[in-house]
DNA sequence: TACTATTTATAAGA
DNA sequence: ATCTTATAAATAGTC
């Protein structure tokens, strides 16, 4: 007794996916409505990505009515900073005449290093806590304008404190010693070879094929940030 | 002699995808497999995304063994160059470049000393301990198991804005003080006054196609931003 | 935002 | 790394 329920070819053709074509999408409206659905699943791609093979990935997206989206993991400024480092040429300023200057950059570099190892302590326990329950991860974050209006608020408050306070720091300590061990404090546990696990071996040796050189040529001195 | 392959109903209900947890995947070789393949995923995601939606788009990709891939429409650089302009508060600086020099060095120690204050706080969480006084800024008391996921992200966000900031001071004075002959200004795309050859024939990337829609993903030249 | 019908992406295997 | 195949997932069209 097979019920046939499609015994009049119910019509109805519509209703569920159908094939497109990938061009762009004239229609604004269903633009907006395609970006953000695919703009949602690129970023859980992503984070899959990240996590079955513990890669570092980072993000940016324009949306059409430049809308900025990132995703980062460890974090976007992370990623970009190992980027810059890894596709600029190291080239050792051995006429340093400005001790400070000359060690800003590395003295950035491990801070850093050491910074994501923070970040990535934090999404470990986020992770863990959040459980395989809700979906989004703190690192997929839109900075856009709606949804981050309160956020973005606390955010600038913030920043502007804690500037205060760097600030503050600052005088008194050029007051006591300018030149001293800038890498010092910073370096302390640069040995970034405590990241828990051994994916985050921070040694890049090997790369592949040649890179192109196309135009934007920029600040591209010895790999800093 | 008929052998009957399937007579006893194989136990194979294998062949043909599983689902999977989204977990580490502990075998290095099927983990490369599976990197491989989402990767490539993702970046044609990527390019349908960018076609589709006329999206600008960047990732960057660090394998787990430390290969670099990158995808980028119009390109990587443009796209982080942009990034770094939208998300970067300028900090007005009064002009004095000297003052600019003076001031970093002990910015970064004061950095440090708000560094080590993360992870503080996070040895202290990991306690899972209480006491919160009040009255004082986010950043200085000790968190509380309540809000300190969440306060802790925002000051670690906070702390990488500033680190941000104190590092694109650093690359403006470098810029202009040392390395004059990379001259260019963050957020200037430059005429490609690029590198000397020597030097980027140490830069090597992983790539698909250069520029190609089709075959989505791109190089990122040497990592100016 | 939610709901399918389908198209795609892919985990296993070879 | 590639190709095949059975399934799991993503998502276009609608409401």
């Amino acid at each position: 007794m097979v019920v046939v329920k499609k015994l009049t070819k119910t019509p109805k053709p519509s209703k569920g996916r159908k094939k497109i074509e990938i061009k762009k999408i004239t229609n604004k409206s269903s633009q907006q409505v395609t970006f953000s659905k695919r703009r949602s699943g690129l970023f859980k791609k992503a984070s899959e990505l990240c996590i079955l093979c513990g890669a570092q990935i980072a993000i940016i997206v324009f949306s059409p009515v430049h809308k900025i989206f990132c995703f980062g993991y460890p974090n976007v400024d992370f990623v970009i900073d190992r980027y810059i480092r890894e596709t600029s040429t190291d080239v050792p300023q051995d006429g340093g005449e400005d001790v400070a200057v000359d060690n800003i950059v590395p003295a950035l570099h491990a801070l850093n290093e050491e910074y994501d190892g923070v970040l990535q302590e934090l999404a470990r326990r986020e992770r863990s806590s959040e459980a395989s329950g809700s979906g989004r991860f703190w690192w997929d974050k839109p900075l856009d304008d709606d949804m981050a209006a309160e956020e973005l608020e606390q955010y600038v408050v913030a920043v502007e404190e804690l500037m205060q306070k760097v600030a503050m720091k600052a005088d008194d300590m050029m007051m006591r010693s300018l030149l001293q061990p800038y890498g010092a404090t910073v370096g302390t546990a640069v040995n970034a070879a405590e990241a828990s696990d051994a994916d985050m071996a921070v040694n890049h040796l090997v790369h592949e094929n040649e890179g192109k050189f196309n135009d934007y040529g920029q600040i591209g001195g010895p790999g800093f940030y």
